[in-house]
RNA sequence: GGCCCUGUAGCCCAACGGCAGAGGCAGGCGACUUAAAAUCGCUCCAGUGUGGGUUCGAAUCCCACCAGGGCCA
C-alpha cells in the first residue's frame, strides 16, 4: 500500500475527535492532572472571513500547534484553544453588500474557517471554542464594561468608584471648582482655618446631580464630547486608522469631517505611565515593545504659565504651556496657541479678528496627520495679543498655528525657534527673531538651522537664576525648581496616548450595558440583567446621509420600543443605542478560553490562577509576569490590539478579578507568507494560477505580464488555497513544507513546485516503515549498530533544541538527514526482510509526530500501540553519545585553515598543540616564521599565530 | 526624515565569534522502464551586499554606505 495521506488524515482526524484526544481538563474535572505543569500556547484570535483562508493563515497556526503537541509529549498541561472575534465593520459590511444578516453570514464564515482548520489537524481543545457574538460570551464583555465604568484610577492604579465615594464622603477629599479632587490635611491648610477654602467645597454640599457628574468625571467608562471622524455616508464615526490621507473614508471614499460628538471614552491614559514601565517585564520581541512605547510617547518636561499682557481679553489672563525643553526658556520670542485653543477668541484683537477666523476655519478641514507633518511649510496668524515670558518679563507676540494641536499637551506652546526644527521653520516664514539660549557646535549658525541637540546654555539668566553654563539636564532641573518656588510652573508628564474613543453607530457590536433617564442622567444596567442582547432587526444598516450635520443615528435607535425603552420605578429609560468597537471582544478572550463555559463568572479564580500564574510571576525581576505563555500573531496588532488589552487586563488585576499583571508574557511575531503576483500591460493584477514560465518570460492568456512580489491575498490575485494543497499532497506535507520555509519570525515566499520536497520525505519515510506490495510492517526487533546509535541520539538532541527555539526548519532538516541515513541502510532492500532497528523507528515516528502528526499516528499504530501517540513521552537522549571518539580539528595557520588533525575528544590542550605542530603541512605553512603564539579551542580548533 | 528587520550557491535557507553547508527546490549524469511518471544513486554550483574596524580568528560584534521589507512621522 502506497502512502494514502487522504485516508490516513481523514481516519486520525476522525479518531482524535472521537476519542477527545486533545480534551483539556480544567482543575477541579476529575481527569485533571495536578503534578503537571501548565502550558498556555495562543494563536490572535481570528476574524471569520467570508473568502475563507489562504496558505499564509494558518502559518502561525501550524507552528503553535506543533508547540502544543510537543508541551504534551514532554509533560505538560496544555491549553490550546480557539475562537472568534466575529463582531465589526467587516462583517456587517458584508452583510449589507449581500442583504443577508451578519448573524447568518458570520455563522456560516466560522463554520467554514472551522472546517478549514480542522482539515490541517491543529489539536485545539474544541469544545472550547467562543465566539464573541454569542450572547453568553458578550454577556461578560459588558461586565467588564460596567467594571471599567465602576472603577476611577488613582495613581495609575484602578480602584472601585465605591472608594472614591467613601474618601469624599469621609471628607479626605473635597471638589474644586472644575470638579477636580482635592486632599484634605494639613498640607492644604484646609483644616488649619476651620473650614472650606473658597471655590471648594464638601462632597455633602453638593447636590445628587453634582455629585454625580464629580463621579462621572473620574470614571475609567465615561461620555465625552471629542472631536471625531464622523462619515455621513456610512452613518458612522470612523476610527483614525479608517480614515485616508485624504480626508476620506477607506472604504467607499466617502468625506469624512471632523465633528464634535458625544461619545463613550475609556481612560486608558490613566494607566499610562504603567503600559510603558510593565514592558520590562515581558518577553516580547523588542520592536514591537518600542512601538507601544512610542504610541504611548511619554515625555517628560514642565508646565509654564504665560500671562497676556494686552489684547482683546482681560488683564490676567494666563496661557499654560507644556515644554519638554524648560532649558530654552530664555529662547522663546514668540507663543503659539492650537487654532481650536479656547483662549483664542478672548485675547484677538479687533483688527485680527477676521483673519484669526479665516484661518479657524480653514484649519477645522485638515486632518491631524497633515497638519502634524514635518515637511509642509508652516502657515498661522497673529493674533494681535502678547504674552509676558516670566523669567525675562519680555512681551512675546501671540499666534495661532496649525502645527499645534489641542490635543497634546495644553494646546499651547512657547517657540524657541534657535531650538526646534518645526519653530525654525515658522519663524523663518514670518521673520520672527531666534535667540540661541544653547550652545551648539562651532559652525552651526541657528539663524540657518536650528540646534535641536544638548549643550550648554548661554544668554540665559536673570535677576534671580542663571542657567548659563550649565548643561542641558541640569539646566532643566535648575529652572523648573525655579518656576516652581515663584508658582510659575511645574514639572509634568505628558503622553501622546489619547483616551480609547469606544463608541460606534453600528448594529454589529456589543450593546452598551447603559441606561439615559429623562434628565440625561445615566444609569448602568445592573450585573444580574447581563446581557443586553442585540434585538433582532431586519433593517441594520446604518443610516446614510449626504448632510454633513445630520445628526448620527445609530441602527439601533430603530430597534422595537420593547427594546428600546426601559421602565424602572416608574422612570421611562432609553437604552444606549451605541455599540461597542470590534477591539472589545479581543479585549478578554484569552481568559474566557480558560472556563468558557461558566455561567456564574467571567472566569473561575482557581482555573485562571492556574493557567495564568507563572512559576516566577512574583520573581523579581527578568521577563516573567506571567500570562499566556506563547502568543503567537502578526506585527500588524503591534499596538491597538495589545494595548487595549494590556489595559483591559491591569484594571482587571487592580480590582483583584485576576492575578497576572500582564496577559502575555511571551510573544512572537510570524512572519508573512508572500508570493509572486502579475500584472498585464495595464498594470492590473492577473490571476497568479494561470500564468506560465516559458524561456525566463510570463505569460497569462497568451500576453507577456511583468512579475511582482507581494503579501499573499485576495487585492494581489496570488493566494493559494490550503484545501487545494491538502487535497493534492496532504496536510502533512503543508505543514511540513510551510514550516521548512524558513525561520518562523521572517517573511518567505510561497512556491508550489518546493513542495513535493517535502512530499517527498513523507514518502520515503513511509516506505522505509511499509513495504508498498505486502503492506506489512518492515521493522525488526534488534539494536540499532553503535554508529546509527549515536546519529540517532544526535537526532534527538538536535530536534528538541529545535522544538525549544521554534526553529522548525532545522528539526525538519535533522530528520530528514536522520531519515536518508536509515534509507541508506536499510531501505533498498528489495527483499522484504525486516531489518529497519524498532528504537530508530519508534523514535523518529515520535520526533516527528508535532511536525507530521497524522502519518506518525498512522505508523505509531503499525508498530503496534494502540493509544495515541499525542502523551507518548519526548525520547530522551544520552549526552555521552553525542561526543565522537576521535575528532578531526582543523589548523589555522595565522586565522587561515591550513590542515587538519586528528586527536582523541578528550585530548587536553597540550596533545592538540603539540600535534597540530608535528604536523606536516602545518609546518610548511609555518615555514620560517617563529610561532608566537599557540590557540586551542577544546574540540573545535587550533590557531597558530606566526611571524 | 527617524527607528527596526533582512542581505550566504540559479532559488528557498543552515552555520548561536572557531573547518562556509544541515535540508529542500531547480539543473546535470546514471539506474530502473518499451516509454513516461514515480523512485533510487551520483553530481555541478557561492566565499557570505559594499567599504572600513575590533579580534589569534568575523557570515556572526562595531561603524559607514547600498538594496529590499516594515513601523512611525
Amino acid at each position: 500500500m502506497k502512502y494514502d495521506f487522504a485516508s490516513i488524515e481523514d481516519k486520525w482526524q476522525g479518531r482524535w475527535a472521537s476519542e477527545q484526544t486533545f480534551r483539556t481538563p480544567n482543575p477541579g474535572d476529575t481527569a485533571f492532572n495536578p503534578r503537571k505543569k501548565k502550558f498556555y500556547v495562543l494563536d490572535m484570535f481570528p476574524y471569520p472571513s467570508g473568502v475563507g483562508l489562504h496558505v499564509g493563515h494558518p502559518l502561525g497556526y501550524i507552528a503553535t500547534d506543533i508547540v502544543a503537541r510537543y508541551k504534551r509529549m514532554t509533560g505538560h498541561n496544555v491549553l490550546h484553544p480557539m475562537g472568534y472575534d466575529a463582531f465589526g465593520l467587516p462583517a456587517e459590511q458584508f452583510a449589507v453588500e449581500h442583504g443577508v444578516h451578519p448573524a447568518v453570514t458570520t455563522d456560516k464564515n466560522m463554520n467554514n474557517m472551522t472546517r478549514q482548520l480542522k482539515r490541517l489537524g491543529l489539536s485545539y481543545d474544541w469544545d472550547r471554542a467562543i465566539a464573541t457574538t454569542d450572547p453568553a460570551y458578550y454577556k461578560w464583555t459588558q461586565w467588564i464594561f460596567l467594571q471599567l465604568y465602576h472603577s476611577y484610577a488613582v495613581d495609575g492604579v484602578a480602584k472601585p468608584i465605591t472608594e472614591l465615594v467613601q474618601r469624599l464622603n469621609s471628607e479626605k477629599l473635597h471638589v474644586g471648582p472644575n470638579g477636580e479632587l482635592i486632599e484634605a490635611g494639613p498640607m492644604s491648610g484646609l483644616d488649619a482655618i476651620g473650614g472650606v477654602p473658597p471655590f471648594t467645597r464638601r462632597w455633602a454640599d453638593l447636590n445628587h446631580e453634582e455629585q454625580q457628574a464629580v463621579l462621572d468625571e473620574h470614571r475609567l467608562a465615561f461620555m465625552a464630547e471629542v472631536d471625531v471622524n464622523w462619515c455621513p455616508a456610512l452613518g458612522t464615526v470612523l476610527a483614525n486608522e479608517e480614515v485616508t490621507n485624504e480626508g476620506r473614508s477607506e472604504r467607499g471614499n466617502h468625506p469624512v469631517f471632523k465633528r464634535p460628538l458625544k461619545q463613550w471614552m475609556l481612560r486608558i491614559t490613566s494607566l499610562a505611565d504603567r503600559l510603558v514601565s510593565d514592558l520590562d517585564h515581558v518577553a516580547w520581541p523588542e520592536p514591537v515593545k518600542l512601538m507601544q512605547r512610542n504610541w504611548i510617547g511619554k515625555s517628560t518636561g514642565a508646565y509654564v504659565d504665560f500671562a497676556v499682557a494686552g489684547g482683546g481679553g482681560d488683564e490676567g489672563e494666563t496661557i499654560r504651556v507644556f515644554t519638554t525643553r524648560p532649558d530654552t526658556l530664555f529662547g522663546a520670542t514668540y507663543m503659539v496657541l492650537a487654532p481650536e485653543h479656547p483662549l483664542v477668541d478672548s485675547i484677538t484683537v479687533g483688527e485680527q479678528y477676521h483673519a484669526v477666523n479665516e484661518y479657524q476655519k480653514q484649519t477645522s478641514k485638515k486632518a491631524d496627520a497633515d497638519r502634524a507633518a514635518d515637511d509642509k511649510s508652516k502657515t498661522g496668524v497673529f493674533t494681535g495679543a502678547y504674552a509676558v515670558n516670566p523669567v525675562n518679563n519680555e512681551k512675546i507676540p501671540i499666534w495661532i498655528a496649525d502645527y499645534v494641536m489641542m490635543g497634546y499637551g495644553t494646546g499651547a506652546i512657547m517657540a524657541v525657534p534657535a531650538h526646534d526644527e518645526r519653530d525654525h521653520a515658522f519663524a523663518t516664514t514670518y521673520k520672527l527673531p531666534i535667540v540661541q539660549v544653547v550652545s551648539g557646535s562651532a559652525d552651526h549658525d541657528v539663524q540657518k538651522e536650528a540646534w535641536t541637540g544638548k549643550g550648554d546654555n548661554i544668554h540665559s539668566t536673570n535677576n534671580e537664576v542663571s542657567l548659563n553654563g550649565l548643561p542641558t539636564d541640569e539646566a532643566k532641573r535648575r529652572i523648573t525648581d525655579w518656576l516652581e518656588s515663584k508658582g510659575l510652573g511645574s514639572t509634568a508628564v505628558q503622553y501622546k496616548l489619547r483616551d480609547w474613543l469606544f463608541s460606534r453607530q453600528r448594529y454589529w457590536g456589543e450593546p452598551f450595558p447603559i441606561l439615559h433617564g429623562p434628565n440625561g442622567e445615566v444609569r448602568s444596567i445592573d450585573e444580574k440583567d447581563l446581557p443586553v442582547e442585540l434585538p433582532p432587526m431586519e433593517d441594520f444598516r446604518p443610516s446614510a446621509s449626504d448632510d454633513p450635520n445630520a445628526p448620527p443615528q445609530p441602527p439601533l435607535s430603530r430597534a422595537p420600543d420593547s427594546w428600546k425603552y426601559v421602565d424602572i420605578d416608574g422612570v421611562r429609560y432609553t437604552r444606549e443605542f451605541n455599540t461597542m468597537p470590534q477591539w472589545a471582544g479581543s479585549c478578554w478572550y484569552y481568559l474566557r478560553f480558560l472556563d468558557p463555559h461558566n455561567h456564574e463568572r467571567f472566569v473561575s479564580p482557581e482555573v485562571e490562577r492556574y493557567w495564568m500564574l507563572s512559576e516566577k510571576t512574583s520573581g523579581g525581576g527578568g521577563h516573567h509576569s506571567g500570562g499566556v505563555d506563547l502568543y503567537v500573531g502578526g506585527v500588524e496588532h503591534a499596538v491597538l490590539h495589545l494595548l487595549y488589552a494590556r489595559f483591559w487586563h491591569k484594571v482587571l488585576f487592580d480590582l483583584g478579578h485576576v492575578s497576572t499583571p500582564e496577559p502575555f508574557g511571551r510573544l512572537f511575531n510570524q512572519g508573512y507568507i508572500q508570493a509572486h503576483a502579475y500584472t498585464d500591460p495595464r498594470g492590473v493584477y492577473v490571476n497568479a494560477e494561470q500564468v506560465r514560465e516559458e524561456n525566463g518570460r510570463f505569460i497569462y492568456e497568451g500576453q507577456e505580464v511583468r512579475q511582482e512580489f507581494g503579501k499573499m491575498g485576495k487585492s494581489l490575485k496570488n493566494a493559494v488555497a490550503p484545501d487545494d494543497v491538502c487535497t493534492e499532497y496532504g496536510c502533512d506535507t503543508l505543514r511540513l513544507y510551510e514550516m521548512s520555509m524558513g525561520p518562523l519570525d521572517q517573511s518567505k515566499t510561497w512556491n508550489t513546485r518546493d513542495i513535493s520536497g517535502s512530499h517527498r520525505f513523507l514518502q520515503r519515510v513511509w516506505r522505509l516503515f511499509v513495504d508498498e506490495e505486502t503492506n506489512t510492517l518492515k521493522v525488526a526487533d534488534a539494536g540499532s549498530p553503535e554508529e546509527l546509535n549515536r546519529m540517532l541520539h544526535k537526532t534527538i538532541h538536535r530536534v528538541s533544541e529545535a522544538m525549544e527555539r521554534m526553529t522548525f526548519n532545522t528539526a525538519i532538516a535533522a530528520l530528514i538527514e536522520f531519515n536518508n541515513e536509515l534509507v541508506k541502510r536499510y531501505g533498498s532492500d528489495q527483499s522484504g526482510e525486516k531489518n529497519l532497528p524498532r528504537d530508530c523507528a519508534q523514535t523518529l515516528v515520535l520526533l516527528l509526530a508535532p511536525l507530521a502528526p497524522h502519518v506518525a499516528e498512522e505508523l505509531w499504530q503499525r508498530l503496534g500501540h494502540e493509544q495515541s501517540l499525542a502523551y507518548e513521552p519526548w525520547p530522551t537522549f544520552n549526552p555521552a553519545l553525542l561526543v565522537e571518539n576521535t575528532i578531526e580539528i582543523p589548523v589555522q595557520v595565522n586565522g587561515k585553515l591550513r590542515s587538519k588533525v586528528t586527536v582523541p575528544a578528550d585530548a587536553d590542550d597540550k596533545t592538540v598543540e603539540s600535534a597540530a605542530l608535528a604536523d606536516e603541512k602545518t609546518k610548511a605553512s609555518i615555514g620560517s616564521a617563529t610561532v608566537r603564539k599557540v590557540i586551542v579551542v577544546k574540540g573545535k580548533m587550533v590557531n597558530i599565530v606566526a611571524k
